[in-house]
DNA sequence: CTGTTAGCGCGTTCAA
DNA sequence: TTGAACGCGCTAACAG
């Protein structure tokens, strides 16, 4: 059906074999033979069959980038700049795909397990894990450590390292890890609140199940402690997962609304902080894009940011600057962070020493935070 | 190494075909023998080889979606709705991956090839062309004609349709499409401003090479044209690509600043239109996020929107809602269109007759555009 | 319902 | 420098 090597090579009077060294190009061909082959190639407009070619060479060109969310900015950035250094930079063209796992880690292990099928050079997995389900954790860890056994380079971006099994203790940890952080992060920017005067400050956050929900909230709640401010019997996780509810104990929990990672859900979650706490300072979204929706819901409650109260936010997408006024955040280098991972998916960069490095998340201080009313 | 299907049968103690049916599930075993087949699958950790599957079965799973800018949200929503159809949705299951071609032409050529080499079962191209370098343009085409022929389903969406080669007239188009009737939204647009009786409009947009940039500003224009506002003297494409520059001359492309679809590049050509036109009243940005940078830039010079200056934008983003004052827009259906190219794609909704569908562009009249001062 | 047998198209020895 | 031959791992006929 298709055209195959074989009709190059009769069409060009050499051997099957030859042309196939003529378009791998990692081995001696005359001139004057190449030159025939490759116009051939040209007439019969030949396609190399990857399968075929993966099967025989016993390897592929495929790279696996996995986001919790591909609609959402801080996913796209990061694996924009992943797969601007694992594309074709060089002679080495890559396949470089993103998969969209919609923040299910059931949806992940069918993507790894795709990607294993098609033994992949390469899988980066971005963004926080999911570790409500007790075994899916384990499952993925085992999936990507089965992945590296077979050759395929395993990059954490954003994610917090694998726990390190103890009978691999001391070899080489299955994944390269660049992990955010997180909470010093969320720690700082609480403390920025804090130094300001606000003590009644409500927190927005998205699926109780999420790493980067819980580091965060980690943070945050670090900060208050050392303010003197946390209240007994609020225990590490609070608050059911649907969106808009939280907590309803006392303590800490009550001030901390869970919903998801997007806009809306930061709106319904801030009036029902309003409800709850109606003397409230501040508003510490777990994201910007929930900030935005918490600023709305307070601005729609004729609330006037800053001189009411206080929003931030954290990651510092591009939008954030822009907003008005200015959102306090907290900068995550996601570009610069996903390119080192795609150069280490590539094997361009070496893997950080004990594999791992964290990257730095710091404060951005700007319009959208400040003292708290009559102070 | 690996290990094999002949490995699981010899466990099994059956066939490899065997092996191979229970597998596919697409024919009839004991049931008996499944389970065992299937124990023997988990006790060595078989995993398929896709390639030779591939190989052997002549077909594959893989789904690709191209997009211009993996962190433009424009495209995230889109390839996110696409995926949510072609991602395992029944037994089904597709590797759809999403492939960031950055907007040139050459890597959408690059991607193409690598699809092609992967007997993909579809691709979907997102978001405007660009046509620039004559040639590239039919290059594409060409190559999407010959992925079609050899059973590749090939949708485009939000991308204008396929030149149709005089040769083929009367046949199957080779792509269906879904086009966005970004012409007609920019007349309404423009038209609301015409409406509200702005005269100075100055008109922030993209490269000037890619379909999307010129479509809108085609509508945009037709909109000063026929409130008799046309200028004599300016051509249909003007300016340099280089952005915050654009046409020196006079006419129409005064008026008109060229640059890329990003916030920093709204923010410099507006202070470029600015300077060229300080009475200006209004600026209409090719996109929401140009025009998030319309307005950072209007406000840094002290100018207050819409009092002063009335500003809109396009497509209707997430976050346009949010942007204070709420951004005026044209709405695009970006989910609904990227789930219905999804569906086409996996072949589970007919194609639209003729092969070509429009989709709407409503104007969103919001709080960003008033009538201009004294008036 | 299950086993046997051929390839799928290419990379890679081994000889020449 | 080139050609011939084998096999990668699997699916799809065809028998039984």
């Amino acid at each position: 059906m298709a055209v195959t090597l074989a009709d190059v090579a009769a069409h060009a009077k050499v051997s099957s074999a030859t042309v196939s060294r003529v378009l791998s190009g990692n081995y001696p061909v005359s001139e004057a033979t190449r030159t025939r082959v490759l116009r051939a190639v040209d007439e019969l407009d030949y396609v190399l069959n990857g399968p075929a070619s993966a099967l025989a060479a016993a390897s592929s060109d495929l790279v696996g980038i996995l986001v919790n969310d591909i609609a959402d900015p801080f996913f796209g950035i990061i694996a924009g700049a992943v797969q601007s250094e694992t594309g074709g930079t060089a002679g080495d063209e890559k396949l470089s795909v993103v998969c969209n796992t919609g923040g299910s880690a059931e949806r992940e292990l069918t993507y790894l397990t795709l990607l294993q099928r098609q033994r992949a050079a390469a899988v980066v997995l971005t963004g926080g894990a999911t570790e409500g389900t007790a075994g899916h954790a384990d499952a993925v860890a085992a999936k990507l450590a089965r992945l590296a056994a077979a050759g395929t380079r395993v990059v954490l971006c954003g994610r917090p390292p694998l726990p390190v099994p103890p009978e691999a203790a001391g070899g080489e940890p299955p994944a390269a890890t660049l992990t955010f952080d997180n909470r010093g992060g969320a720690q700082r920017l609480t403390e920025h609140l804090l130094s300001l005067g606000h003590r009644r400050i409500g927190y927005v956050t998205g699926p109780p199940d999420r790493t980067t929900t819980r580091h965060r909230l980690e943070g945050h709640r670090a900060a208050l402690a050392a303010a003197g401010l946390a209240e007994p019997g609020a225990g590490s996780g609070s608050g059911s997962g649907s969106p808009g509810s939280g907590s309803g104990s006392g303590g800490l929990g009550r001030l901390t609304v869970h919903g998801t990672f997007d806009r809306s859900s930061g709106y319904d979650a801030t009036l029902e902080l309003l409800r709850r706490e109606p003397g409230l300072t501040a508003v510490v979204a777990a994201n910007d894009t929930i900030a935005l929706g918490a600023c709305a819901a307070l601005r729609d409650q004729g609330l006037r940011i800053p001189q009411d109260v206080s929003v931030a936010g954290f990651d510092d997408l591009p939008f954030s600057v822009d907003a008005v006024p200015a959102l306090t955040t907290v900068r995550l280098p996601l570009h610069a962070a996903g390119a080192r991972a795609g150069r280490i998916a590539m094997g361009r960069e070496a893997v950080p020493p004990g594999g791992v490095a964290t990257v730095r998340a710091d404060l951005m201080a700007r319009a959208s935070t400040a003292p708290p009313p009559g102070r």
